[in-house]
DNA sequence: TTATTATGTGAGTATATAATCATATAGTCA
DNA sequence: TGACTATATGATTATATACTCACATAATAA
């Protein structure tokens, strides 16, 4: 049975995941890898609105994937957590599985 | 800007970080960790329905994060993606990290 | 055959999330 | 000061997700 402690954690991990798991966010993600960019070039790079690309960057600020810094006008966003982009590598793993399985399945036919 | 090649790549592996992004499914991740295991049993461990349960297992079986083989009345689930536990390690030390943060913002008061 | 057990699924409801629009805040410059 | 720009947020609506209950399926054993 799963200790309360467990079940606690958990949680906390499926917090962080959650916020990973949009397409927008994960082009975010994505854009700042290569170095930290305000939200109107992050907005513009992602093609979405503006209030609504500063919604997602401030889910994942919640969750500690991201930090800013203000200069002037502008807000500077940049990677907090650099493993996360090892996700990535996994996740391309399990898609590349995906696309071999509907080979096989398309071969089978 | 944004190419609709990354764009589709952004989709998918959002799809799969949705698959794992839930309390209940982290925890059946982790069961599996070591080893395959009978939804009767994931059920029993994770204290929900199995009807519940069933349909957490099938949303990670058709994000290719699991497979499955039936044995009599039995339907067995197995993790298919290793380097889904990876994805834990990267997640634990934001939490670490965060906790840091926590500690810091305390000593500050 | 019937009964039992394990699993999966349809329907309904509750809740969470995302996108949009309008508005607020706050820094900059004339 | 007022006009402009960048960002954030409240309110609304649309959509997605999770959970529960009832029922369906399918393997097994008596």
């Amino acid at each position: 049975m799963l200790t309360k402690k467990k079940q606690l954690l958990f949680e906390k991990q499926a917090e962080i995941a959650k916020a990973i798991a949009h397409p927008l966010r994960i082009a975010i993600v994505d854009f700042l890898k290569d170095g930290e960019q305000c939200v109107c070039d992050i907005a513009r790079y992602v093609g979405s609105e503006r209030s609504n690309v500063s919604r997602h960057l401030s889910v994942m600020v919640n969750a500690s994937i991201l930090e800013y810094r203000k200069q002037g006008l502008k807000v500077i966003y940049r990677l907090r957590t650099p493993c996360i982009l090892d996700f990535f590598a996994c996740v391309t793993g399990v898609l590349k599985q995906q696309a071999k399985d509907n080979q096989k399945l398309l071969a089978a036919l």
